[in-house]
DNA sequence: CTGTTAGCGCCTTCAC
DNA sequence: GTGAAGGCGCTAACAG
């Protein structure tokens, strides 16, 4: 099916210039040993034979695969293509590969992700977890070959590598004690599964923040989800059922309050002054919604390239690992649908 | 600065069971001419002994690289995000592997990431070009080497391989049409660059039916930009900078839509009745903005199973190659936004 | 059904 | 400064 030219090898280059392919391997190489101007014929008659490099045989002899391998929930969200983007940018200019998967939200997917990075020798590997991932045996045979796993947004605390994160437990404390601080009493939290300690640190938060302030936290003002369009409708329905209509949700991500936001307005609830609502995330959705719905801002592609960047640094060996976790910045957005006029 | 373990290899089993790496290399791979029983053991010392494949080696022997090359304009789009979901999952159910790369829409980057995919030995392409892309030289190496290169949504026209594309003239010689239905006669048109022939052909339709309804065409009525967040604002100044303000909007992307009509609604233009508008893409967005925005659905993650499909029924040889283009459905989804009260 | 042999293309000693 | 030799781990002939 396929049609195969012929392949230029280094004996082939050897050849033509009558000299050893040990010598035409180090002269590609830039190898200082070589006469320069010994290198320069070399690299001319390469590039003029039409040769490239074999990353096969040369990963095969070094051990090295100079790719990295990514793991994410999902591709398709504004906030993860971003990270990717990210990701890409940083990797690529150090000269690495990227091979990505997502593993859809299971964590049977994510195993099976994982082996196949393993498999395909990555030199590192960099996760956001599923939903119900609740362990990290299945990155322990990567960390014992001393592989590095570095976990970002979606993090397992573990102490071999350092973690990429926001203070999510602060974002959502802010975000709340600002609805406290527009005069709401009854506070509603949209929170997603609470495996992933993202969606637990952003209601601790939301919690704290409400005890703080001598509110009363009640359990049934709590909806867990997997935050999708069509869990903001049912969210909706679920407030509407309340006996005491709440005053303010915070929700952990945007996507799921502006779907509850649109439901809700159907049903003639206005929003701020009925309903205020804080999302998170910073979604393009949240300035086209009306009202503009309040956000925690953070940067998705900045994420993706200091996570990368810690990466490459520990491939290079140009770090000390730290056993921290690098804690990156997020800022509540304060728009009208959370301002009570 | 990475500890190794050693890794255990074809050899280490072979010893082990008394057999020959040649029948562990079979039944590995499930050889049919190996007896089952031999098999089920190889399998099970492979696995309990912690096994892996190197897949640099295997590819080394086989010439196969098992990895099909991925590169998109850009990766943080809702449309391109989902593109690569449906690839993803079709290349990895086949146990490929993806390299995802982007070319920031300029033709330069473009032809680096082709070359890396080159090195890289990919098994094949799949692209959606930049916006300044012109030609596709940088893609006659592979070509002539036989390597499938396969472009899908943003293409390019060439006989080697088949495209994947939905009918961009019919699809919005459609929307034109459904705009001068709900009684539009001066229309406007935001079209993304025409180097790329999505953009051309969506102009094309604009323009045929416009003619074809006895309307008047007019060069000041067409604004060519990126189609980014960032220039709907600037198209909507434009527009209202025109002597006669046009009654109708076809847009080449939803993106650029939504800005344009929040800008215009700053300036308290009514939507649709002042203006009607219709998108390009059924973004999120779309059923966000108020009122909600008509535009053409087709579903990008189809589009990318079918491109992957594609391409990995050439690998297999499973397909004679077709010389024609596979053409996606498309339909225009009429809301609020184009429907004059 | 299984073993032997050879080599994919590169890089890294070790020699000179 | 350069060459010769060997091996990374796997698989594809070929032979039995």
């Amino acid at each position: 099916m396929i049609k195969k030219e012929k392949e230029i090898t280094i004996y082939d280059i050897a050849k033509k210039l009558n000299i050893s392919a040990s010598t035409v391997s180090r002269g590609l190489n830039n190898d200082l040993t070589v006469k320069k101007e010994t290198v320069k014929k070399i690299q001319i008659v390469a590039k003029q034979m039409g040769y490239r490099l074999n990353s096969f045989a040369s990963n095969l002899r070094s051990k090295k695969s100079n790719t990295i391998g990514v793991i994410v929930p999902r591709l398709n969200s504004n906030f993860m293509a971003d990270v990717i983007a990210g990701i890409e940018k940083v990797v690529n200019n150090a000269g690495y590969n990227l091979i990505i998967s997502q593993s859809l939200e299971t964590m049977k997917k994510e195993i099976i992700n994982t082996e196949t990075m393993f498999n395909n020798r990555v030199d590192g590997l960099l996760v956001s977890t599923a939903y119900d991932t609740d362990n990290i045996e299945h990155f322990k045979e990567l960390i014992k070959k001393g592989i590095p796993v570095i976990f970002f947004d979606r993090i397992f605390e573990h102490t071999d590598w350092p973690t990429i994160k926001i203070d999510n437990f602060k974002a959502s404390y802010e975000a709340t004690s600002h609805l406290i601080q527009q005069g709401c009493k009854n506070l509603f939290h949209i929170s997603g599964y609470q495996t992933a300690s993202v969606y637990l640190d952003r209601f601790k938060g939301f919690k704290q923040a409400i005890n703080d302030h001598n509110l009363i936290f009640n359990e049934a003002n709590v909806f867990v989800n997997d935050l999708s369009e069509k869990s903001g409708e049912e969210v909706a329905h679920y407030i509407l059922s309340l006996p005491n209509l709440p005053d303010g949700v915070f929700s952990s991500n945007d996507l799921c309050a502006v779907s509850c936001m649109q439901s809700l307005k159907k049903f003639n609830i206005k929003i701020p002054n009925d309903i205020a609502f804080v999302g998170f995330n910073n979604d393009p959705l949240t300035k086209v919604i009306e009202p503009n719905l309040s956000t925690i801002d953070y940067k998705a592609s900045e994420m993706g390239e200091v996570a990368a960047q810690v990466l490459l640094n520990h491939l290079n060996g140009t770090n000390i690992k730290p056993t921290h976790s690098i804690i990156l910045r997020s800022e509540l957005i304060i728009r009208a649908s959370s301002l009570k006029v």
